[in-house]
DNA sequence: GATTCGATCCTAGCATCGCTAGACAATCGA
DNA sequence: TCGATTGTCTAGCGATGCTAGGATCGAATC
């Protein structure tokens, strides 16, 4: 069976560089630039290649997202983990969300902005997305405050930090006073 | 000069039907639905017509996210002038914002998620969508807090507004617990 | 009242989009 | 070696935003 088991690696591959490669166009040019003519064209495959892999550009979105979704988790708990004390972590955690944001424009469109075709706050939600939930989670909850539940708390508290990234990166906030955004949203909402 | 007079009349009639039939569509099929011809259509003029009012399909969704932004402006202001404490208002405030991107998203997104081609946060952005901030900021300035300037804490509330009407009507967050969020964020961003 | 002329509007079409059918070629099992 | 299966490509469909160029209509002039 060893024919077989190449032809799907070299296929898994492939799977790897389309999603790859929609990701570096998006980030490049922007998403309206990750047309199916343009992706086929930088994989050198044919158009219908893609649809091998993906029912449609909505999957292929998703799946950038998903691969988004794991790094961004991945990044918030190494930043809160350099961090000592619930203040220091807090601050880290919120700060390591909005430069992964503005780093990575395009996939953190794909994840929060686009239609990714994905389910979120249920039980189909896929795994990765509940770990970046779950990467909030973990460090918030110490912050949560008496008799708040701590999920609730997280909600709001990235319901904030994914308002000030987006109204930030599309132009409706200056960029500028960022860091006093994030002190003031930290010291209010955090409980010590 | 009666004649010209009329023309531009009508003409200015005309750009306002579309403005409001653009809405209508996208309110009730969504923004994608809203494509040059079905406006068209629905207007009873040909496709051209609408280019001879505006420059693109952008320039109509900026012409809806003004119309939006003068409206919840009024929302703004209305439902916090009904109420009486800082406490009070400042919910008010925060429920009226809510209430007015879940019943009119296609116009919310137009001001807050689409690209309409308008300028924000610097001297040439419009009137009224200064005014919606201003609404904002009229009513959170006297709970910003010591030290705090007025505007910068706009920002992060408006921030935390958003975050919360986007990822609620995206179902990214579940609507059902919109309320304690909006208590817990009033409660822990405005001094008393 | 007929005629000219400019403004107004529509038909038709362009390039591009996401997506798919059907032909063709390469590879596999017998 | 041959037939069948799998894989890939060419070509094309309907729909998109937008535009060129001709037709039509109404207002002003003689």
């Amino acid at each position: 069976m060893s024919v077989q088991e190449r032809k799907e690696r070299e296929r898994a591959e492939r799977e790897r560089l389309i999603v790859a490669t929609a990701r570096e166009l998006a980030e490049q040019q922007g998403w309206d630039a990750v047309t199916t003519r343009q992706l086929a064209e930088r994989i050198e495959y044919s158009q219908p290649v893609l649809y091998s892999h993906f029912r449609s550009k909505r999957e292929i979105i998703g799946a950038v997202a998903l691969k988004g979704a794991a790094e961004m988790a991945a990044a918030l708990r190494a930043a809160a983990s350099a961090a000592d004390g619930p203040r220091t972590r807090v601050a880290a955690l919120a700060r390591a969300y909005l430069e992964f944001a503005a780093r990575n424009p395009a996939v953190y469109d794909a994840m929060f902005q686009l239609d990714g075709g994905l389910a979120f706050a249920n039980e189909d939600t896929p795994q990765p997305l509940k770990d970046a939930f779950a990467a909030l989670l973990e460090n918030l909850s110490e912050v949560a405050g008496d008799g708040v539940h701590p999920a609730l708390f997280t909600e709001v508290f990235w319901a904030a930090l994914h308002g000030l990234a987006t109204l930030t990166r599309t132009g409706r906030l200056p960029p500028e006073d960022t860091e006093p955004r994030v002190e003031l949203l930290v010291d209010r909402l955090a409980m010590i």
